[in-house]
DNA sequence: GTCGTATTACGAAGGTTGTCAAACTACGAC
DNA sequence: GTCGTAGTTTGACAACCTTCGTAATACGAC
């Protein structure tokens, strides 16, 4: 304990390097409802969100669960701002491993 | 019993139709590893192909279940010729659905 | 330091998925 | 008719996924 504000650093996030994005990890995170919810929000979104506001109908637990998922297959950044958690899309790092499946995504109905 | 070629016919196989194709299923249909190998096979492929032809490291019965997926998520068509069971990639319908997807998964590494 | 907020971690229940082997069905060739 | 080939169906199993509640943690404000 001690060490007051390392902790955020403490609280490690893993995010996988732009060339071990594998296209079967990102295509299972977006086939759940709830993390494609997440990603249109995020896509329409304007600045970067926590994870609260996002409104969800589900637990916080499962909350965590849905945005890790994301985040472990690559399609989202995260990061500790204070007590919130931040999320962003890996927008540019999508598109260089599988350029326009993002946008086909969030295009389709 | 008796009438033999109503056989074949009797035998049906669900397809949506291409208003009924979900994104998610879409996706989750084509986030395994060996439906994804079909996909591009079938891509690749020139022809309507028979499942024996694809050749995959699974046995009989999991082979029959994935396409059974690919197929009610409506990526693929398939029909019977004689004892053999076609497949052919729903392009046209996907491509309606949800543009570009098919080709960004296809494209991808 | 204490308190409140945002979030994570743990553990469990319930459902779905991928896999197989064994038994079965449908068709074509003979 | 019989035989072989292609595929299905059933039933099983382990692994995973989604979900939750509860307990714990990290930070900011006081």
């Amino acid at each position: 304990m001690s060490r007051t504000s390392q902790a955020t650093l403490g609280r490690r996030l893993y995010h996988p390097d732009r060339d071990e994005i594998r296209l079967e990890s990102v295509l299972s995170a977006l086939s759940d409802p709830i993390r494609l919810r997440i990603v249109r929000e995020l896509a329409r979104g304007h600045d970067d969100m926590a994870c609260i506001a996002f409104d969800l109908p589900v637990s916080k637990s499962t909350c965590t669960h849905h945005f890790r998922v994301l985040r472990e297959a690559g399609v989202i950044h995260q990061y500790y701002e204070g007590t919130s958690r931040m999320s962003r899309l890996r927008e540019d790092d999508l598109e260089a491993r599988m350029p326009g499946l993002l946008s086909a995504v969030l295009g389709a109905a």
